[in-house]
DNA sequence: CCCCCAAATGAT
DNA sequence: ATCATTTGGGGG
């Protein structure tokens, strides 16, 4: 199966128009042919579409609140059961939880002053900042997700802003989404070698879309610093000592003693740290 | 790998 | 309304 994008896809522009959901597909830009979500609960969501249907949505252009999918009968198409925050539902949380951007196609049966007059368009990033349960005018419960458009500059959490003046728009959309895939990939590698355990304080946290456990550059990424996007370079942390280690408040030995804080970092024996970027760190960010 | 099944399809 | 079809996710 062949890797999913998260981004924007090569050579696709917002406005681009599809005749089909078949041609959309194999264009990549949202490819089950018939599910409205293209995700997987482990990865999260790349791709929905508004098609019409989901009477509890709501388009209004740069923010949508889009109705996730199952409890629906396979004729009526009426919701029959409640929904669950499970898979592609859970998708969708994943991106909430991650910053992931997902691509939103809208289709021509979407009754909406922003759907297209035939076709499938393909109108752009957004992010998902928030999901949340309600009965729906069904009676029984759905998830709902709040989508809000994405800046065409394409900044959102994952991106690293660099000055890269001079290239073509169809280059900056592939380099987009490769780093995008890159770190995240990486991101979800080092949550999984410590079962998103916190480093420093061992804690886990659960929420509703699983457990919450952020990857931590510990070289910048960036300019001046050019920390690289690697594995011997990350650090899977709790938000709170993420946010101390970003800003100076403790720092890491080359024993992995702790300075600033009680203990020493924990490490799994199949993870690497390259003791040059906890150097790096110390010289640049300690008192 | 194989099998099962869901799915906001698309044609009849 | 009905149904053949495609695709991918998940589990064994």
């Amino acid at each position: 199966m062949a890797e999913r994008i998260f981004g924007h896809i090569p050579n696709v522009y917002e406005g681009d128009v599809f005749e089909s959901r078949l041609i959309l597909s194999h264009n990549k830009v949202h490819r089950p042919t018939q599910a409205g979500i293209s995700g997987s609960q482990k990865e999260g969501a790349d791709s929905i579409v508004l098609s019409g249907g989901y009477e509890d949505d709501q388009d209004l252009g740069d923010v949508i609140i889009y109705t996730g999918h199952g409890g629906r009968d396979h004729n009526s198409k009426k919701q029959i059961t409640d929904q669950t925050l499970s898979d592609k539902n859970l998708a969708l949380a994943l991106n909430c939880q991650n910053g992931l951007p997902v691509r939103v196609i809208r289709g021509a049966n979407h009754k909406s002053k922003f759907s297209p007059e035939y076709g499938y368009r393909y109108d752009g990033l957004y992010k998902v900042v928030k999901y949340w349960k309600k009965k729906g005018k069904s009676g029984f419960n759905v998830w709902l997700f709040r989508l809000e458009k994405v800046d065409t500059d394409n900044r959102f959490g994952f991106e690293v802003k660099e000055e890269t003046p001079g290239y073509s728009k169809t280059s900056r959309t592939a380099v987009t989404q490769q780093r995008i895939n890159r770190d995240y990939s990486l991101t979800i590698k080092v949550k999984e070698i410590y079962n998103s355990h916190c480093q420093v304080c061992n804690v886990k946290l659960y929420t509703s879309a699983g457990f919450y456990a952020e990857a931590a550059h510990i070289k910048p990424l960036g300019k001046p610093h050019n920390g690289p996007d690697t594995l011997d370079n990350l650090l899977c942390l709790c938000p709170n000592h993420h946010v101390m280690f970003d800003f100076g408040g403790f720092t890491i030995n080359d024993d992995f003693s702790l300075t600033g804080l009680e203990g020493e970092l924990n490490i799994n024996t199949e993870h690497k740290i390259n003791k040059e970027f906890i150097r790096y760190h110390r010289e640049h960010f300690a008192i």
